[in-house]
RNA sequence: GGCCGCGUAGCUCAAUUUGGUAGAGCAGCUGACUCUUAAUCAGCGGGUUGGGGGUUCGAGUCCCUCCGCGGUCACCA
């Protein structure tokens, strides 16, 4: 690193350190002795406070606050747990140790201070300073300690201003590990095993989208970051295992908005001898207890929205959906043509399609998915735009597949997995032509993910949904940027 | 890529409408102050107004251009 060029803050502060250096005292020591954090100081004081005996502390912290006033100063530090009150004295620290302090000590600092713990005269557990060291020397002033830092793209590109200036953000943050850790308990109660699978793989597929591309060296070949991690799980429901999930990236290599990120955090889990019921029957009490354990109640609030998440959530197929707002059945409208010639006739607002089922769906974006705010399964998909999922026994055009949506946002998708190899191969075929056909976004074919299921894959019901989304919704937060620690910002395409 | 908006001190914001010496709070520096909580009080520093170009006697302000960021559309399960 070039040397820095010091503004007048980092300057000043840093004639402080050279200072100390040539007083012997190092400013930024190996470790700490820290006794008690500040939580564990206040609740030991509390403790003894009752008791009538004493409690002696080393805590240790970011200097948050300074307040001078003469012959004593009041100063609060910041651990991971919390703040507590520093008592400096000139009385108790002698006049040399006192001005030390004073003089040596800035906002955003580490330091560690000795003590004993009391009660100031407004009953703020205190610790008083008995001896101060400094840890690790801020070169850097800290925000303004009252708005904190706004400035978004500062916000986004040094989170680690954002994450020390302002505690909500913080506390979003625990919240999604939080969410993360209640999605475990409960998949790990109901039998599932956590697994890895390739990140970097020879072809890609499990959902629609272009991925990024990387280069082997060694082997002189490219890969692809996966899109998803759907083909290599189903591979080892082939292999005996029959509850498997996988928390993890996916890349996809489209754009960025308040919703979509190119690598973002999913997870699938796939449940052999189940269908699609049954992940709707996973994915709403595994929401439900997710909320109760995270955040103690199944009403969340969403951007204005109060939604319950307590299970059943709403069920509607997407031919109930679509029919509700548009007016039109496309089970009636059943062809290309035919769906075209409705939408002409009720002069709908939807882009150019160019077959059924990608009609099928622009309808269903265009006019019912903003709609759904309450917790809604929506089932049953056209098939050709659904090359991983089973036909429906009644319907061929159809394939037992649902999406849910909560608050206008969708989360996830789900199927009962289509297990028969000649009818997996043929729709990949389908995807190749369309391929052929100039788009971009359809599946590969996976030769061995044939092969795989050659071998017989059990009926099985399996389901992702998006972590990040899901975050956003627990944390009532707009974009999903501020659920991410370090997004993706915006990139100027020439 | 289109449209709309934003960029001023370390941070949070004024001044832009109507061109006329760029201000405030916090933070910083100096001093006062032994129970403060955004401590208070007095004083002092701090700016390439995102970069470049243009119009003008004069540009933070108007125009052009480039950079960065946000929103939205397109795209994207």
């Amino acid at each position: 690193m070039a040397w820095p060029e010091f503004n007048e803050y980092q300057h000043t502060r840093y004639q402080k350190v050279l200072e100390l250096r040539a007083q012997g005292i190092e400013p930024y020591p190996p470790r700490t002795s820290r006794t008690h954090t500040s939580r564990e100081a206040i609740a030991a004081f509390e403790h003894a406070d009752e008791e009538g005996s004493t409690v002696h502390v080393t805590v240790a912290g970011r200097l948050v606050a300074w307040r001078e006033m003469g012959k004593i100063t009041f100063a609060h530090i910041e651990d991971g747990e919390g703040r507590l009150q520093l008592f400096f004295q000139l009385n108790t620290l002698g006049e040399e140790n006192y001005r030390a302090a004073r003089k040596y000590l800035d906002l955003g600092d580490f330091v560690e201070a000795t003590g004993e713990m009391f009660r100031t005269r407004t009953g703020e557990p205190t610790v008083r300073v008995t001896s101060w060291r400094l840890l690790a020397k801020a070169l850097t002033p800290p925000p303004e300690k009252w708005h904190g830092l706004t400035d978004v793209e500062q916000r986004y590109r040094q989170r680690y201003v954002d994450l020390m200036s302002n505690p909500d953000v913080r506390r979003v943050f625990v919240v999604r590990s939080k969410i993360l850790r209640a999605i475990r308990d409960f998949l790990d109660k109901r039998g599932y095993v956590e697994v890895e699978t390739p990140i970097l793989q020879p072809v890609y597929g499990g959902a629609e989208a272009r991925p990024f591309i990387t280069h082997h060296n060694w082997a002189k070949r490219d890969l692809y970051l996966r899109i998803a991690t759907e083909l290599y799980l189903k591979r080892l429901l082939v292999g005996g295992f029959e509850r498997v999930y996988e928390i993890g990236k996916d890349f996809r290599n489209e754009g960025i908005s308040t919703k979509h990120n190119p690598e973002f955090t999913v997870i699938e889990a796939y449940q052999a001898y189940g269908d699609y019921t049954d992940m709707m029957e996973l994915a709403e009490t595994c929401w439900a207890t997710v909320a109760e354990e995270v955040l103690g109640t199944t009403a969340i609030t969403f951007q204005g929205h109060t939604i319950d998440l307590t299970p059943p959530w709403r069920r509607i197929t997407m031919r109930d959906a679509i029919l509700e707002r548009t007016g039109i059945d496309i089970e009636q409208a059943n062809t290309f043509e035919a769906l075209r010639a409705a939408v002409a006739e009720r002069a709908l607002h939807v882009d150019p399609k160019p077959t059924w089922g990608k009609l099928v769906d622009e309808l269903f974006s265009e006019y019912v998915e903003p709609t759904l705010i309450e917790p809604t399964f929506v089932v049953d998909y056209p098939r050709e735009i659904s090359p991983l999922a089973k036909q429906k026994p009644n319907n061929p055009n159809l394939v037992e597949r649902f999406e849910f949506f909560i608050g206008g946002l969708e989360l996830g998708n789900a199927f009962t997995e289509l297990n028969d190899p000649v009818e997996q191969l043929e729709r990949f075929r389908e995807q190749q032509r369309q391929r052929e056909a100039g788009d971009e976004e359809a599946h590969p074919v996976d030769e061995d993910f044939i092969n795989a299921l050659m071998y017989g894959m059990p009926p099985t019901g399996g389901i992702g949904w998006g972590i990040d989304r899901m975050t956003m919704l627990y944390t009532d937060r707009p974009s999903i940027r501020e659920v991410i620690l370090f997004p993706q910002l915006r990139e100027r395409r020439s």
